[in-house]
DNA sequence: AGATTTTGGTTCACTCACCGAACCGTCACG
DNA sequence: CGTGACGGTTCGGTGAGTGAACCAAAATCT
């Protein structure tokens, strides 16, 4: 995606951040990587990307310090969060917000609580009951009113995510 | 761009949101409309948008209910934001902070401002001097540290951006 | 250790979206 | 009544996304 690469506001912030994360699936991959999410197999899996272009977009990502190759367990490399690429949670926030509010039928399909008192995140990301801005390690995804039940062939990730989990927790080891 | 019309998550609210907003040029679309931006020739001039995809992402933001149409004055058609689209101001903001934050060189080209005290407005919308959300409606883009200086060629966008300017505010008549 | 499966990609042909320039009808204005 | 601005549409060329097949290295099993 050659968007604004040669953009008139080449100072644009907003346009600087497309060129990152405007691409086709990147901010999918971005939240599922969030979610604990680490393993090229896993991310195929879960969001049906095809192969080459996830291959291209964790390339970029890399490349832009939003997520770092780094060796997991078992000696495999896997794809973490880079602290550059945690402050995205704003932006995946608040367009996952903004679908709730619009598409959601039945409620959200994920809700985030506060892991210390469990009580759900508001919108601008403080908690609702201490009402202090809740840290990104601090978050816990929770299956929401919105969220059918799991089926028998869900993959591996779906299936995780189906109990609460912490935010940037690996999935699998 | 079909992108998640066949995704797994149907109800995934992040693929929803991206449906709409996902595509290329659409929330430099939907920026421009924010800084006041209703006619088409104007968000061509300034973007730069090839003028088919423009018609293109007019009309899917029509169809979303996010822009609407309406007789502007002298009975010209322009595209206005409506309701659902003005909340979507959280996502311009977070993906334009996130922008500052990693690659403004000279600071941010435009700072955001709380018309009715004139203090900046921190990352999570609130004003640095009130300290209390601030609508819409009562921010002011104002010229940042990191806009260079305006030359003779430039669209009257720019040229109008140049000084205050209140959100959703038109920029001509 | 050797065989087998899983994993993390690459390759390839195909389609579709994007690009940029030219073109066109309508509306506003002198 | 002519002229230019405006809001699009049309069109050929190109690059990106798609899905299936293929492949080598790593992990697992016997």
């Amino acid at each position: 995606m050659t968007l604004p690469r040669d953009y008139t506001g080449l100072s644009c912030s907003l346009a600087r951040s497309l060129e990152i994360v405007g691409e086709r699936w990147t901010l999918l991959i971005v939240r599922d990587a969030f979610y604990g999410v680490r393993r090229f197999g896993d991310f195929a899996a879960h969001l049906g990307v095809p192969r080459a272009v996830l291959t291209d977009r964790l390339a970029t990502l890399t490349e832009a310090d939003v997520l770092a190759r780094v060796p997991g367990a078992g000696r495999r490399e896997v794809y973490e969060l880079t602290p550059k690429g945690v402050t995205l949670w704003p932006v995946v926030r608040a367009l996952t917000c903004w679908g709730d509010e619009h598409y959601a039928e039945g409620g959200p399909r994920r809700v985030y609580r506060h892991a210390a008192d469990d009580a759900p995140i508001a919108a601008d990301g403080r908690c609702t009951r201490c009402e202090l801005p809740v840290e990104v390690r601090d978050i816990l995804v929770t299956p929401g009113p919105g969220l059918g039940p799991g089926s028998e062939d869900d993959d591996p990730v779906t299936v995780a995510l189906s109990r609460p989990h912490r935010l940037l927790h690996p999935l699998r080891g």
